[in-house]
DNA sequence: AAATATTGATAGTAATACTATTATATTTGT
DNA sequence: ACAAATATAATAGTATTACTATCAATATTT
């Protein structure tokens, strides 16, 4: 796709990190190579001992920008979602059509992504598969109270909010517009992983995917 | 709610066990306490020398029913998931309407569970709670792909072939039953989640519950 | 060139996730 | 009732994880 984020920097909450990463080159390569090794062991295998071997630095090194993996996964979604939301309110913005604009939201939210060379460090093909694979980690612990106080999360209720927004302009009489949302954003990935692992639950596949099974939903639901 | 199961035996696969908690006094222990345990610390703070000392047992003798504590999880939702879809298959079997009947099915697929008192060492108000904060962490993690072949997911996808199947009793032509199934079984855990952690992001409260959404939502559907 | 910040190397701690061995109960079969 | 079999407990031990602390080496800034 094209290079929407040239000149724009990705804000992430200071809260997730000790060091900012985006301002050091050790910082880049531990975001760009914990992508990759997350997406190539998982989240239970990686340790910040095996990014360092991976980057040639000390572990000592990684625990001065994040804490512990956790922060750095949350670090990662934030980011991931920070980077979908500029996309859905760019992608949204000159479409007349509600309902239209309604089913471009979601096309965004709930698509295959691929790589935006936008952002040199950040493969987003990658970081969406390990998005689909790991996301539900950040929030399914016993600290997402104390997290979601701290703003952890933030941009991913916004992003949820905006989507409310245009199901009301869509249909301000449907009563239950946020859940309708938060189901279809985190079950878009679910239905993902299913394709991936449990495909006798899903009709998604190369074929089908599970845009076309949200679009269509939306479709039938909201009908005027 | 009354006492269906006084004399059937939950089967798990025993795959998920080296030796069969239910065959034994501490392995029904095991079982009530672990879940109590879980629901109490979280599955991340759960160990096996915890649930030992809480007990009044040694860690070792518990590695001699499960492997791991992972095993254990996938125990625990193996058990709920036979639980759910012994009392759907009763409470849908005499249903006439195809409509009602899959309405029935929703009901006990995403509805609060109250406690049986069928299973002594079960309380099932309480595992339907680690259900909706653990569930998927039996999913999601880099031994899906091997566990699935081995069974482990066996009457989790059970449970949502028999839904799958009254969605094309009442509308043959929907396109997409499978998705729309695994949507609403996984979806209604993370309602549940959002209820008790990121209100914000869903409609569901004490007042209004999961399966108000659900059934609004194929009552709206599969209109015929 | 000096001051400051960043990174690397090494060492150390407590907890986790186990395995192995042996001793002691408890159950069961005759 | 007694021996044999089985189950449980106690203890010890290992490798790994998830850190923290300290200090030296190297960049970077002023």
């Amino acid at each position: 796709m094209q290079n929407l984020l040239s000149n724009i920097k990705i804000q992430v909450n200071p809260k997730t990190f000790v060091k900012d990463p985006e301002t050091s080159v050790l910082g880049k390569k531990i975001i760009q190579y914990s992508i990759l090794l997350i997406d190539e062991i998982g989240f239970e295998e990686f340790t910040f001992k095996k990014l360092g071997e991976k980057i040639g630095s000390n572990e000592s090194s990684i625990y001065r920008y994040f804490e512990n993996k956790h922060k750095l996964l949350v670090y990662l979604s934030s980011w991931y979602w920070a980077w979908i939301e500029y996309r859905l309110v760019f992608s949204t913005a000159n479409i007349e059509n509600k309902l239209e604009k309604l089913k471009k939201a979601i096309s965004i939210v709930t698509e295959v992504i691929e790589d935006d060379d936008s952002t040199a460090h950040v493969n987003e093909a990658v970081l969406n598969r390990i998005i689909i694979e790991e996301f539900t980690k950040t929030l399914y612990n016993k600290h997402v109270d104390e997290e979601n106080k701290e703003g952890f999360f933030f941009i991913y209720k916004q992003v949820n909010y905006r989507i409310e927004k245009m199901i009301e302009e869509v249909q301000p009489a449907y009563p239950f517009a946020k859940s309708l949302v938060s189901s279809i954003i985190e079950g878009s990935l679910h239905q993902h992983f299913l394709k991936n692992h449990l495909k006798t639950i899903t009709n998604c596949n190369t074929e089908i995917n599970p845009s076309d099974f949200y679009i269509h939903l939306i479709e039938n639901l909201l009908k005027i």
